[in-house]
RNA sequence: GCCCCGGUAGUCCAACGGCAGAGACAAUGUGCUCAAACCACAUCCAGUGUGGGUUCGAAUCCCACCCGGGGCACCA
């Protein structure tokens, strides 16, 4: 655009306006927030968290959009009178560097560290409302200090422990993955790389002594967060009601299952046993055992990927003993299956082949007997006889209601090299010791290259000086635990550590926790749904246990943005679609990119690049810029005098976008204010003329309006309009509810429902008047054709329908 | 299979239960131009996925179904 060499009344240079201001946005330094203020309660607070970004690379189009989107509600915010804390910084941990420096032979450090300065001269550039004085980076030795600290103190609470258990194994990355990580379809989340078991003693927090309450209070969350993430942890937490029953057993321990149909028991003709279940082993018959190690090496054979399909015909062995039905008395078979999963439940079912698909399917295969509770044709009180059946159960001391939940621990053990190093010192004689507090933090050795080749171990185990170290409890030899954490670790406490980023003694300053606290609003990727929300909101709740907070939730508020992509498919390098932002900021200007983002649809919708024209946004940007040079009446001119036409305009859009504003409909922002321009070159060019004091009221609103999104336009109309930078420091204009009313407001005349007049009327017109005047309108006395009026509604002053 | 969210012009999207269209993209036309682009102005375009129900009145509320997106899933 720049060939187009017109005068600068009418364009202006988007490039020379960046340039132009970022220096002295820099040293006007708004947006630092002032713990001070918030302290003492001088002003409402407002801490408005996005997602902070992993450096590879530079940002790119989604970084574009939720940063865009954020801004606007913190920039208004600001503008509202609420302190603002809008921090940024890193999650800098994590695998792309680490394989960046085994491909490049050097340091993680070197790759994050570049990439961070890379992003965040391209943060100054997009004009964000950052507190860059709380920047952080999560691999930071000054960081990852607290991210020890507190995995110490769960540990102390006993929600982080050591286990050993079959675990999810990414054969790609060399290391083990939560539950969380994986997919569905039973792949890598990071890699794409199917995901095996592997029997491993691993650390583990105990995010499952949080189930009940992370459930219970999303009750709480349902009406400020995004619906379908809700929706989203709801199932991942996986609750369910029912009951656990016991079955005796001669010879061995009672089998206890978890079923949700209690009222079902006399039904339970046969028990399965999960195949893979140690269970299975304790209880198979020494004829049968054969059998059963057939049955398991058959079972091992098929992958994960097989055991998903729900289709698959059912297997099993029977294990040669019986077990004893608590309200039948009846001996029933023991089966083993694979269909049963051994890390759900208690690893066992009664089965239940009337009332259960799969029960049935098992039964009929294995011809074992089928013993329908209730007919399916006849009504059926199952909340009654679910209890009934528990009370009969807990009478004969058989089993108890019970809640089960899917939600498993959180295994946070990585055998890989960049992220913080576990804290505990394994002593031949002391066990498993923590790190003394004044010897943290634990800094990770100097490795590179190759020593970071993925092995299977961690790399750590390489570093024998780093490794061996001396008990701190009994002095004698020991060696240091060698994994690293999960980096979702470090990303599950960041919005505590933007408080008192530089806060050399402790994780954060609990006043400031108090004062700041919880995350009025957050915004980020739906991928992030489960992993991320769900861990922040387990450290949150365990934090408050430990009395470091007061409250109880993390983030009050939660959008997820919707992804950008291009003609329908998601950009990637595979498909070659991708738009890079680094192009458009270079061909349309940041503000243009940044409105575009904003105004294309609904925050949590896709954006559609090949839907929306940043083009047509610059065009109105500078539509927009033309208006604050056409003023002519100078800065604090009194706008009570001027055209009440369009001041109205001007008030109404105001009103409107402060409504709009606070319901995160910026989409719905812009397109008024765009209608306030379209209503302000009309005033000028054929209405009042520009030297109206409405022509400056109006033009102000429109900078201060666009400062949300398309900061540098503003800035620019800003000084144009005669006044000191910044524009994001100026006033947010008062409505004058008297320029809300209307003079004269249009009536319309429904018959049956359909429009059939209309009349200009006053707003203040009684029901009784526009009833009158309606039935006197000559086109609703032709519509009515001398057909009785049966019934008249009218709500003043807008409507009245007549029903003949 | 269970659970969430959505379905409005060619496209992206607006519309406290009350005139279906705010804003934009695209298209078309006119002006500007030698011409095109740019720019300016104007025009065009749907009866709201389908079928019922509630209501004086439904895009909006309720029920069923269809389609699309997402979550969970041999979860007992």
């Amino acid at each position: 655009m720049s060939e187009t060499a017109a005068s600068p009344e009418v364009h202006y240079d988007a490039h020379a306006v960046e340039e132009k201001w970022l220096p002295v946005w820099e040293r006007l330094d708004a947006f630092r927030a002032d713990d001070a203020a918030v302290l003492a309660g001088d002003k409402p607070k407002f801490y408005g968290l996005t997602m902070f970004p992993y450096p590879s690379g530079d940002l790119h189009m989604g970084h574009a959009e939720v940063m865009a989107l954020h801004d606007v509600l913190c920039r208004y915010k600001r503008f509202r009178g609420f302190e603002v804390l809008n921090p940024m910084g890193w999650d800098s941990f994590g695998l792309p560097a680490e394989n960046a420096a085994i491909k490049n032979d050097e340091h993680p450090a070197t790759y994050t560290y570049a990439n961070i300065e890379t992003q965040f001269s391209s943060f100054k550039k997009y004009g964000l409302s950052f507190d860059w004085s709380r920047r952080l980076h999560t691999s930071d030795p000054e960081y990852y200090h607290w991210t020890q600290w507190i995995f110490l103190k769960l540990r102390e609470q006993g929600l982080a422990y050591r286990k050993n258990s079959p675990v999810n194994w990414c054969p790609n990355d060399q290391t083990v993955l939560a539950n969380e990580q994986v997919l569905a379809d039973g792949t890598c989340e990071r890699c794409g790389a199917v995901v095996t078991k592997k029997e491993l003693t691993q650390w583990y927090f105990r995010t499952t002594a949080y189930a009940q309450e992370l459930y219970d209070s999303l009750d709480d969350l349902q009406d400020t967060w995004i619906a379908k993430v809700v929706n989203a942890q709801r199932n991942w937490i996986g609750r369910s009601e029912g009951a656990h029953v016991s079955f005796d057993v001669a010879g061995h321990e009672p089998i206890t299952v978890f079923t949700t149909r209690p009222d079902t028991l006399v039904g339970a003709t046969f028990m399965v046993v999960a195949a893979d279940a140690k269970l299975a082993q304790e209880l198979v018959t020494p004829e049968r055992a054969q059998a059963l190690e057939d049955y398991l090496a058959e079972v091992r054979k098929s992958s994960d990927i097989d055991r998903l399909a729900t289709d698959r015909p059912k297997t099993g062995v029977d294990l040669g003993v019986t077990a004893t039905n608590p309200l039948t008395g009846e001996e029933i078979p023991v089966w083993a299956a694979d269909y049963v999963l051994a890390d759900y439940g208690t690893g066992a079912i009664m089965a239940v082949p009337a009332h259960d698909d799969r029960d049935r399917e098992f039964a009929e295969k294995f011809g074992l007997p089928i013993v329908p509770v209730y007919d399916d044709e006849q009504p059926y009180d199952k909340a009654a006889e679910v209890s009934r059946a528990i009370a009969a159960v807990e009478a004969n001391g058989h089993g108890e209601g019970t809640v089960n939940f899917r939600l498993r621990d959180w295994l946070l053990s990585r055998q890989r090299y960049w992220g913080a190093p576990i804290p505990i010192i394994h002593c031949p004689v002391d066990g498993e010791v923590p790190v003394p507090e004044d010897q943290l933090p634990v800094v990770l050795p100097e490795l590179r290259g190759a020593d970071l080749k993925p092995k299977g171990t961690s790399p750590l185990g390489a570093a024998a000086e780093w490794v061996n170290v001396s008990c701190p409890t009994c002095g004698g030899p020991a060696t240091r635990d060698t994994d690293t954490m999960d980096t979702f670790v470090d990303s599950s406490w960041y919005f505590f550590r933007y408080l008192s980023p530089h806060d050399g003694s402790q994780a954060f300053d609990p006043a400031l926790a108090k004062a700041w606290g919880p995350v009025d609003f957050y915004l980020g990727g739906s991928e992030h749904a489960v992993l991320h929300l769900l861990y922040a909101r387990f450290f949150t709740k365990a934090m408050r246990d430990m009395g470091l907070i007061d409250w109880d939730e993390p983030f009050s508020a939660y959008l997820s943005q919707g992804t950008v992509i291009n003609n329908g498919h998601k950009m990637s390098k595979s498909l070659g679609n991708g738009v890079a932002l680094g192009a458009q900021l270079d061909e349309f200007g940041v503000d243009a990119v940044r409105l575009t983002l904003v105004f294309a649809s609904p925050p949590e919708d896709n954006i559609d690049w090949a839907d929306v024209s940043p083009a047509g946004s610059a065009k109105f940007l500078q539509r927009a810029w033309r208006l604050s040079g056409d003023v002519t009446s100078p800065a604090g001119t009194d706008p009570s005098t001027g055209d009440v036409a369009l001041r109205k305009v001007t008030h109404k859009t105001l009103s409107e976008a402060e409504h709009l504003l606070d319901s995160y409909r910026f989409n719905v922002v812009v397109a008024r204010t765009m209608e306030l321009v379209n209503a302000t070159r009309k005033a000028i060019d054929s209405g009042c003329g520009p030297e109206d004091p409405a022509v400056r009221e109006a033009a102000e609103a429109v900078a201060i309006l666009l400062s949300l999104v398309a900061p540098y336009t503003a800035e620019e109309m800003w000084e144009r309009l005669g006044h000191q930078p910044s524009v994001a420091q100026a006033a947010w204009p008062t409505v004058d509810p008297a320029l809300l009313v209307e003079d004269a407001v249009t009536a319309v005349v429904q018959i049956q429902g359909k429009v059939r007049g209309r009349l200009e009327v006053s707003p203040d017109i009684s029901e009784a008047d526009l009833e009158a005047a309606a039935l006197a309108d000559p086109a609703v006395v032709k519509a009515i054709d001398g057909r009785p009026v049966r019934k008249v509604i009218v709500r003043a002053p807008k409507l009245v329908n007549i029903v003949v």
